[in-house]
DNA sequence: CGGTTTCTTGAGTCGCCTCAACAATTGTGG
DNA sequence: CCACAATTGTTGAGGCGACTCAAGAAACCG
């Protein structure tokens, strides 16, 4: 299994000096862990549940820029003020870091700072994925990407099940490809019936062959 | 004026050791500075000119996830390989760093490390604004978006002249904003027929004004 | 169970895309 | 410097994929 949190994988002093910091917080499905342009007094490391990150448009338009599990990392806009909502699915717990205390750690510990980049880049890579998405793929291309986002997350976090498990509204995952409800609803049935995927229900989705998927999500 | 390249700003001993490690370089317009996928052995600082950054699915379509200009930084995957390719749009002059030596330099220096950190947050924070743009806004929000941007970023590189300078083709732009070149053409012939702006020439659109652009962008 | 929210499905519409022609600009060799 | 070709940008007509609006089905919840 990979190291599932920030503070692991870290040897002896750095670890310690970690865990004095941390205090672990819980957050009800639906709560808002912090929102945009709302102070960065902290950073965040989901262990249980699910988040959703957004940003909103005057008139309530809604994108969704990430979904995050246990072992990611959340907060990590070292800026004055958070650039996005951050919203729990279903209960989460985390461990809480305060930003400043944090920072002055990464002084001690370049390591630290090393692990913080290395975290920032990899964001930014699955940033530009979605980009291409967002601004290039059809609704049956999003949503073959997405399922197989959430299958390969899933696999990474050590989960072994054949279902993908999708804790997340129909709407959550409109404003996460770009598209409305109804067409998220109509290409999951289009999918199903096509025998690419089977839905056990509407929070876990079986995918016949993920290389169905692939070659969907690639547009080939 | 601001700093505009990574080695500036910075006290003596950095400065030098990053000046040793540094070349020169310089791209015409058109040409490929790298690729997606290939191994990444350099970091960039631009100097002069502007660069686009892209991503391609198979059957060719290809989705733009930035542009830089002069200050700019190129390249701070510290993973493997490229996660795009890099292209000049007009003749382009860099700094080059190897970036194996660059990150020895780290080590040394964590002011440096910090630094890119930092950059790393903001190029975060930018692509999900673009994901905002791409996924909610209409054909005209992402047009103004876009000019707003360009007008900005000329500002904050201490270019003081009323025309916003757009070197990048129509093309370029459509993949930017998730549009066809048709329909960026048209858009900017609407927005020049309601006064919000005015063509020079195709490199050069003058903003009648900013605050016009501001509301278009935001969708008030 | 009823009441509420979420999801699905259908019918019709619209914004952006496609295809096509033309205009403007850029580049090139004589 | 001009003639010509090639490229880039504009405009129009028509089509289509995703959206809107609306109704019903399913799931959730006290």
């Amino acid at each position: 299994m990979r190291d599932l949190t920030f503070c692991s994988a870290l040897h002896g002093e750095e670890h310690i000096r970690l865990r004095q910091l941390l205090t672990h917080v819980q957050y009800d499905g639906h709560s808002t862990i912090f929102h945009e342009a709302e102070e960065a007094d902290y950073v965040f490391n989901v262990t249980s549940g699910s988040v959703k990150l957004y940003k909103l448009l005057g008139d309530g338009r809604r994108q969704i820029t990430g979904f995050l599990f246990a072992g990611d990392f959340l907060g990590l806009a070292l800026n004055l003020t958070y650039s996005y909502t951050a919203e729990a699915i279903e209960p989460v717990t985390a461990c809480r870091f305060p930003r400043q205390k944090l920072e002055r750690l990464f002084d001690e510990f370049p390591r630290l700072e090393k692990r913080m980049l290395g975290m920032a880049v990899d964001e930014l890579a699955a940033a530009q994925d979605q980009m291409l998405l967002l601004g290039r793929k059809t609704a049956k291309e999003k949503v073959a990407s997405f399922l197989l986002m959430l299958a390969r997350r899933q696999e990474h976090r050590g989960v072994n099940d054949a279902a993908i498990e999708v804790p997340m509204s129909r709407s959550d995952i409109a404003d996460y490809l770009g598209l409305t409800i109804e067409t998220v609803s109509r290409t999951l049935t289009q999918l199903r019936k096509e025998a690419t995927i089977s839905l056990k229900d509407n929070k876990h989705i079986e995918a016949i062959g993920l290389s169905m998927l692939e070659d969907l999500a690639e547009g080939l």
